[in-house]
DNA sequence: TTGTATGCGTTATCAC
DNA sequence: GTGATAACGCATACAA
């Protein structure tokens, strides 16, 4: 029963050759229909699997490029170690990554534009893209298909381009727990809340401001009005202020911005932490802390570093056996309560 | 830049034979101890990583036995998926898995024993072990390390015995999970709970039990009772109608135990549904239904499918590569609430 | 279309 | 101790 079937033990029972057999299973290879079926079905019967690892040994590298052109740190680090992890998990198959942090601020977009624009006639074979939007980013994807090089998205997704799939968090789900948990901790005489959110050009805070509006009305809960930060601290910052002014009788918060700090430092001062149910996307030390202290009730993680891992997973299984690959991979968003903070920052810690 | 360093590029620079420095590299084999320090330092110098994928081509496969003594198929059943996925994830490096599930009920535990005893001498380089508890465990598990069998069990821990380690729920956190959501989930004037445990035998259950006891009086949540279901889902219905009877005016529950259906059922038929908290365990069909009707408020899922995973996978590297392995790996518990229960039954569908 | 020979990176075997 | 050389399982350039 020990008996190992390699394209040897094929190519002996059907009296022929092991590159007729290792040809067989190359769809792009040409040789006797007839034949192939033939070694496909006895292959199939007599149970063989391809060692991968044997068939990648053999071959040229594969090649895959990753952009980050990232927000916040706390976020992008960790979907950079998400793709440093698959890297080193499949170095065996001969991947190679090469890997580029342009931070937002320290880096323009044209410098990121250039940046991929240089990654033409590398002998890249995918490359890995975050933080880029619109028009632009499109035509650069479409760029870089054209040659043969297949791009994925990373966290956010780009419309009307030719990019091979998006790995990103589920926003639908997103949303809707944010709504179910502000539910949850307000009762049946408090519902006013008040929505802040990210970057409204991106898809991601498009998609996820929608749900979570839909289902918070869903679940009663009235809709005070919705303030977009567009990812900027300072606009947050005012913006807060803004909305306690104005609306002084808000009773919960879902805050799906990442640059939640100001808005978290503004309830601290004015001691509102109590009173205020407030919801929180992701986990990351400031975070953290405001949990503790019971300022933010729960947090939705997003895991970046699944996304990442996925993202170059995916690209690599794609390229190197063409795997189908969903068109949207989604992370599965995990709440975060008190009780089980330091579980998720300890699973952070050991990833 | 684009120079692979290989043992032959080594061999090269320093004017040795490659069979030299792939011995370097192997604490066992004797060579010289200045010259391995010269060729490990140099390997250092160059950059060199190992291609255990090369490496694993040209030695013998490694054989893993695995023996799922289950209780509940749709807990067990993922474990058993997590070993295969993670067994055909490394059928490249030559790992063959052989696994053997014996239902409780079906089997007894004498012959569950009796197979472990079979494996004894087949040349099986590691075992994973569900399901057996308690001294002859124990044994059974130290007679397979005296063959240089390496040993981890799965789910439940053996105390005193040479298991190398346990991939386990992290059963801290979970109870934790539990108290904090009845305290959430229950206004103040309403703090009168019930636990209802599985197999106290087993010491998952007896450390989750006492992490829930002690978070719970944290919260100011008062224990009326602690029924110990034993896993028998006859005791499970005789003991929730006795604690109704004998304590009406129950506003949470804790269901801990995998057997809740009669249970949640009891709770069905006598209308309680609205009136009484409740928090359960894991993700399975029966128990989605419950939460889809807002019977169960929420469920705390163990992730059976990345503890089987983890087994195997840290067994395999502790044999193939002698990777330290922690004592015991814990899973993640995740917060299963209405709004994300759709998003974990995809998850584990797509696993 | 088919077969032969060689390479991929490493370890095992058997000489020396 | 050390060094050739043959595996390991597969792909492919080249020859037929």
């Amino acid at each position: 029963m020990e008996n190992k079937v390699t394209i040897y033990t094929i190519a002996e029972a059907l009296d022929m050759s092991v590159s007729m057999v290792s040809r067989a299973f190359k769809p792009e290879s040409k040789l006797n229909p007839e034949k192939r079926r033939l070694i496909l079905e006895t292959a199939e019967k007599m149970g063989f699997v391809q060692n991968k690892m044997a068939s990648r040994l053999s071959m040229k590298p594969i090649r895959i490029a990753t952009l980050i052109y990232g927000r916040f740190p706390a976020y992008y680090d960790e979907m950079v170690r998400g793709i440093e992890s698959a890297s080193r998990d499949l170095s065996d198959y001969k991947v190679v990554s090469m890997l580029r942090v342009m931070p937002f601020g320290e880096y323009t977009e044209a410098d990121a534009f250039a940046f991929l624009d240089s990654l033409s006639g590398e002998g890249y074979d995918g490359v890995i893209i975050h933080g880029l939007y619109g028009a632009e980013a499109a035509s650069r994807i479409d760029a870089l298909s054209e040659e043969g090089i297949k791009v994925c998205t990373l966290h956010n997704d780009i419309l009307s381009c030719r990019r091979l799939f998006t790995s990103m968090s589920d926003t639908e789900v997103t949303g809707s727990i944010a709504a179910e948990l502000l539910d949850i901790f307000l009762p049946p005489d408090r519902r006013r809340v008040v929505l802040f959110s990210g970057n409204m050009k991106s898809l991601v805070h498009q998609t996820l401001t929608f749900s979570f509006i839909r289902h918070a009305s869903q679940h009663n809960l009235q809709m005070l009005r919705h303030y977009a930060t567009e990812d900027y601290p300072g606009e947050a910052a005012r913006m807060v202020r803004e909305a306690f002014e104005t609306y002084p009788e808000i009773d919960g918060l879902y805050i799906s911005s990442a640059n939640s700090e100001p808005i978290l430092k503004y309830l601290e001062e004015h001691d509102l932490g109590d009173r205020v149910a407030v919801i929180a996307s992701d986990v990351f030390p400031e975070l953290s802390a405001y949990i503790r202290k019971g300022i933010v009730n729960a947090t939705i993680y997003q895991d970046p570093y699944g996304q990442g891992r996925r993202a170059f997973e995916g690209l690599f299984y794609h390229i190197s056996e063409g795997r189908a690959i969903d068109s949207i991979i989604m992370s599965n968003p995990q709440i975060v309560l008190r009780s089980n903070l330091g579980a998720y920052e300890r699973w952070k810690r050991e990833k």
